[in-house]
DNA sequence: TCCGACAGTGAACAACCGTACACTCAAGGC
DNA sequence: GCCTTGAGTGTACGGTTGTTCACTGTCGGA
């Protein structure tokens, strides 16, 4: 009570365009927050407003509407997810276990990103919209990078595209299903975490396990 | 204009346990036409109850809330679900190529009840409400149907019952993107299903043809 | 130094929401 | 044949929603 604010602002806001930026991640950050336990369907323009300590058609200086700062999240989302793609890519040069790397840098970044995470399995399948149509669209290119990834390794030099995006898809979605895992493991519960992670290798060496055996057909 | 209302009610509605049940299909049947274009969060119960035909005060005699006619949405999604298990498992014992038929049932279960399929994939992820619990509940359920009957299997007649699970789930995990891929689809295009359906049994056959060398770790 | 641009304000609106309440009127047990 | 039960009606309410409009005050370029 007699504390202060625990958000401690950067006093001084300098240039103009500094503060519109900040107001516009306020707002990004308010849906953020609020999405924790509802559906982007769920929040309200008012909502979010408020949450942001915005008046309410403040928020049409930064969006056309709620849509368009769901596709904004999608975009930031999305850069996350890269950046974890990246991380495995390093990460997994040093080690020979390939499998335990890459969860462990999966399990890492959804820890460490869990809204962006939560609103992006959340969402992809919330309904026909824009944002999942976005989401859709990110992903597809996502699933085509791990695909390009995966053709570098010996054991896959002589499969085909379509193939390969086969595979690519199929791990994607493992990959997926393990995070939603994660977000709905009850937080700081440590040994459902390590369930989920050993699991989620199983998942991925079961599967890696065919590849040597792979003829495609017709 | 001219012609008779399209559907034809059976014209005297007898008793009145029966007259109430047919009010009650109506408001499931309405909210499942409206989710068609939207996901659950997005439907009042004004929209439902227009829909169907009824005063919004009349809801309330057949369900407590929204909510509730969520749940009985998943319990009658679910039983489609399992008709289709119970489908399959009759299927294959005729054919030798077990993924074929297995795909071939999906796939024609999925056509058969596209409303079912859209409200459970589209809801499974959509909040942390009663519906997605419940949901999740039923898919746990059906996973471990599934387990049972890959018990069966040769290949798998020493397999933990952990990694029976896993396996399971795999694969629940792959039918469900598949019934999603089916769902975006462009209704009738027939060139799309069929690579729908390729793309699938691929899935598949790459995820059993791991099975055989799968060697269980601590 | 002045002046225009513009991020944020505050009041007002029409539309919709869920729900309460008093009601009608036909079905079905006695 | 009467009387209770209860499915469906109609009105009314208080609250929330998205969006409009005219406004204020300050930052930053001329």
């Amino acid at each position: 009570m007699g504390s202060r604010n625990v958000v401690v602002m950067t006093a001084e806001p300098a240039t103009r365009l500094e503060r519109k930026e900040r107001t516009r991640r306020a707002l990004l950050d308010a849906a953020l927050t609020l999405l924790a336990e509802r559906g982007f369907a769920g929040l309200s323009l008012r909502e979010v407003t408020k949450q942001a300590g915005v008046v309410p058609t403040a928020f049409y200086r930064h969006f056309a509407s709620m849509d368009e700062l769901g596709v904004a999240l999608v975009a930031e989302s999305v850069r996350t997810l890269r950046d974890m793609l990246r991380a495995a890519r390093d990460e997994r040069a040093g080690t020979t276990d390939i499998i335990r790397a890459s969860v462990h840098t999966l399990y890492e970044h959804v820890r460490a990103h869990e809204d962006h995470f939560r609103f992006l399995t959340r969402e992809r399948y919330a309904g026909s919209g824009p944002i999942s149509r976005a989401i859709a669209i990110e992903l597809t290119l996502f699933s085509s990078e791990l695909a390009i990834d995966l053709a570098r390794f010996e054991n896959l030099r002589k499969w085909s595209a379509e193939d390969l995006h086969m595979l690519a898809d199929l791990l994607v979605t493992a990959m997926l299903a393990t995070v939603i895992e994660l977000l709905e493991a009850r937080p700081g519960d440590r040994e459902t975490d390590e369930t989920i992670i050993r699991n989620a290798e199983k998942r991925l060496r079961l599967v890696l396990l065919g590849v040597p055996n792979w003829r495609s057909r017709a």
